[in-house]
DNA sequence: TATCAATTTATAGCGATTACAAACTTGGAA
DNA sequence: TTCCAAGTTTGTAATCGCTATAAATTGATA
């Protein structure tokens, strides 16, 4: 059993029932969601809970670094629990996003062209193994 | 003096003075503008211009080849000619999108876990060099 | 130059996100 | 345990980037 307070605490971010309970949510679907996702998905057991909860939540989470925001698909933000380090692989016939747990040693950069590197988002796209098979 | 005329004919856009103009400004300012920072900039010699224009032709651009659409930041497309392939750093100080002309190898895997992979967008996130200048 | 399809414009609308202020929780002091 | 101030949540309105629509305009062709 994870203790999400422990977790919060060590984030220095303020306890409330609703960080915890999207903080649990993210932990345990690791499906890349949005903030409505999220929202939709809790609102079936916190009535109550408001749309800029899940926002505000999200951003502070960003900040204090619990959670990763990923521009993959335009026009909307998906957040993923921080884990191992991984790449993306979007599917353009179905949408799904994969991870991808190759790790690219070439991009261990800490430094270009003068600039600091402090992350790497590297997103493929491309024709899923699920949709290449059913093509034909 | 670049023929945009011909470029527009060669990939069978028809012609407008709008297309025209538009097609000049990417050439010209290789800032990876969003349609909204072309917009404000046509506008001052083309008081005529509408934002529905620019985001129709934006997309025509985009799907006949001329231009590569970003999704770097969260929340907005930015846009740019094309050109030799490139990846991209963007400074969290600044906001400044800079080209990184460093080309990965490593990277050209075709196939990954039964995925067919179709496009590589790799961003870089960190401090840029003038900002690390400017700190002390 | 006349025709007419294609393009542009102005306007309304939409989905994702943010701003704001009142009501409510939370953590700590008394 | 009770009380309080600070921080959080909520509901609403507003904003931002973008799209849909239909009337007005343009431009390729004859
Ligand atoms: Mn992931
Ligand atoms: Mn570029
Ligand atoms: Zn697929
Ligand atoms: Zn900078």
């Amino acid at each position: 059993m994870i203790d999400f307070k422990k977790i919060l605490k060590e984030h220095g971010i303020p306890l409330s029932l609703q960080r915890i309970k999207i903080l649990e949510y993210l932990h345990n679907f690791k499906t890349h969601p949005t903030a409505d996702m999220i929202y939709q998905a809790l609102i079936e057991e916190m009535p109550m809970l408001s749309k800029t909860t899940v926002y505000n939540t999200l951003k502070t989470f960003t900040e204090k670094g619990i959670l990763t925001a990923l521009s993959i698909f335009e026009n909307e933000v998906r957040y993923e629990y921080n884990t191992v380090p991984h790449i993306h692989f979007k599917c353009v016939k179905c949408n799904k996003i994969y991870d991808i747990s190759k790790t690219y040693d070439c991009l261990k950069n800490e430094e270009l062209e003068g600039h600091k590197v402090l992350e790497h988002h590297i997103n493929l796209k491309g024709i899923c193994k699920s949709c290449r098979d059913s093509e034909e």
